[in-house]
DNA sequence: TTGACATATTCCGATATCGGTATATAATGT
DNA sequence: ACATTATATACCGATATCGGAATATGTCAA
């Protein structure tokens, strides 16, 4: 059978190092595909599929002024992954099993006693 | 040129719908590949295989025990996601321009004013 | 309209990724 | 040693992805 369509979701598309790059300098200021080629090093080409695909998640949106194009970051459109995050985090500490973390921990140092705290 | 190699990082592991899946389990309890591929109904390579890639970019650490193997979640290499993501939103609510947002706003709709809370 | 500039899209080649099937490896029990 | 169970790996085919080069589209100015 062939490979799952990916259906380019946040995650997927926060996935790739040039995406990330990209929304790391809109998130300071809404750039042009121009400023944004300039700043990182990126070919036309490259800039706007990138920002093709954040603006299908959602991730990016953009105005039109003059004869270029303002892309600025939508932040809410990052709520999946801050709920996934969360929630999974939450789930490790609940579930943490002490344990477990207790013999590994004996096992590699035999020096200093397991942290008690919660986890990250 | 070719395409960049992905030196396959967190980001990038978490990209996958099936290994996102396959965290949300073991974040509940650690748990042999047995029983995720019972539970998340993955065949038993293609298990394997995404654990692996959840090991090598420090997600998930095994143990041997009997004849099975026990995946269990390492939650501290989520950092790096976490801070990203901590930054980036920071980032957007100090650098946000409410101007932009407040024309936006008039322009969709006329009735409410533009919400002056903090941005997520 | 024509030209200049900015951006988007198309086409292409190289490669990465995913899933399936078959097989190898490891641990246990008889 | 042999069989059984559990997991990992190798191999393969289909497809997705990325980047580059060339081209199309859109906007403005003269």
């Amino acid at each position: 059978m062939a490979r799952q369509s990916t259906t380019s979701d946040v995650f997927n598309a926060v996935g790739d190092l040039h995406r990330r790059e990209i929304l790391d300098v809109l998130a300071a200021r809404e750039s042009t595909v121009g400023e944004l080629v300039d700043r990182l090093g990126l070919s036309q080409p490259q800039a706007s599929k990138h920002l093709r695909v954040l603006r299908e998640v959602g991730l990016v949106r953009c105005r039109t002024k003059g004869s270029s194009r303002v892309y600025r970051i939508h932040g809410p459109s990052l709520a999946p992954m801050r709920t996934w995050l969360t929630q999974l985090t939450e789930s490790i500490n609940e579930h943490y099993d002490r344990l477990d973390d207790y013999l590994a921990t004996m096992q590699s140092t035999t020096t200093s006693p397991p942290e008690s705290e919660i986890r990250t």
